[in-house]
DNA sequence: CCATACTTGTGTATGTTTTCACAATGTATA
DNA sequence: TATACATTGTGAAAACATACACAAGTATGG
């Protein structure tokens, strides 16, 4: 199992969704020529680091004149399986949720939120264009081919988690508070809106430039 | 002005406020000794790190015996800077903004959203207790000794944030879909709940487990 | 009070990621 | 077609981060 294939780093990986985002607003522009050095400055990474990364997947430039934008999107696409078809049901639509649910409508980047799950009979209905249902119902109305869940409620998290898993989920973005356990096979990944503001709290607080203490 | 004061790895300082929250965590459970060992599992960080990690404050264990929690939690509150009294101000109270000012009633791990503004009439008023006021009111009710702004808006990003600046905001956590540009000696942290999603999608699909593409 | 077991703090090794520097290869233009 | 120029792709070096292994010290039980 272990051909001629790269590689690929882990911090490579989390940057291309980056990357994607970028493209894709280049393409909307109607840009379809762009260079490491611009694409750069877009994204707030080195063209060095951006260059590498590219490599990883294949030979996508050309000397002297940058990177055709409609190809790196059509790599993107096929070859590392970022469409964005992706079948996604939200867990939890409170405030967080429905936010989430709006940029849903906002632009199809990462695949479509198709359902949404709540344990409150008051929330259920329809938000922002999706079926909202109820949380005992998600057996019946989550889709066949859904494996991603999004997590964004605030009582009863590791019990969810483990009905989600029962039904198929193989992948949850987790908002939650709490720390969550998922057997392997689960990927989990938890997005921490607190400690991205306290980071920021603190960097502007406590270091100075120089990173001492 | 450089003394015997050490320099602090950007990925141990990006790993702070996540001690810092299990920590308060444990205080409140009112468990006050803690191994790393123990913690590692917890925070989902290897021990070896955790001990490393510390050791950049100082010495604050005890061989054979584990951590104080209320020394910890005293050295990041002196040391760091990790109080939880800063002052935030909201700009944006839509769903995604009336979620954040949910997070702040659960716990004041980060401080305090003491005001929020928005653009829209209807939004006005009282929410989660905090008032929410006109953008235009800025000026007048941003407490002079409040640094920090959490951006939760969809348009007129750029101008809201060159305004925001001008009035003395230094650290701007971002929520926004836009390409922000600050001036040197403004914090910037992009909060990227798309592309949070979008990876998970991206590595459920299309990395095997030795990242091979 | 001693012996045993345990946990920290850290020198060192290992692994990962970024950056440098430049050859290779293309474009643009006359 | 030839020439000048720009940009990619990548080997190698440097920087950065993590993990190992153990000495040093502390708690605990007898």
């Amino acid at each position: 199992m272990n051909g001629k294939k790269k590689m690929v780093p882990k911090a490579t990986l989390q940057r291309y969704p980056i990357y994607l985002k970028a493209l894709r607003k280049l393409a909307q522009k109607g840009i379809d020529k762009i260079m490491s050095k611009d694409l750069a400055e877009l994204v707030d990474i080195e063209p060095t680091t951006i260059r590498r990364d590219f490599s990883f997947i294949g030979t996508l430039g050309r000397q002297g004149y940058g990177y055709d934008v409609k190809t790196l999107l059509e790599v993107f696409s096929n070859e590392l399986g970022m469409v964005a078809e992706e079948k996604i049901i939200l867990v939890g639509a409170g405030n967080l949720g429905r936010a989430l649910l709006k940029y849903n409508g906002w632009d199809h980047v990462v695949g479509e939120i198709v359902c949404a799950f709540d344990i409150s009979e008051d929330r259920l209905g329809v938000r922002f264009d999706v079926p909202v249902y109820h949380i005992d119902d998600i057996e019946k109305y989550k889709p066949e081919e859904c494996r991603v869940a999004i997590l964004a409620i605030s009582k009863d998290v590791q019990e969810t988690v483990d009905r989600l898993i029962e039904i198929g989920i193989t992948g949850i973005v987790d908002f939650t508070q709490e720390h969550i356990q998922v057997p392997k096979g689960v990927l989990l990944r938890h997005v921490d809106v607190v400690s991205a503001i306290q980071e920021i709290i603190f960097e502007a607080n406590a270091i100075n430039e120089n990173n001492e203490i």
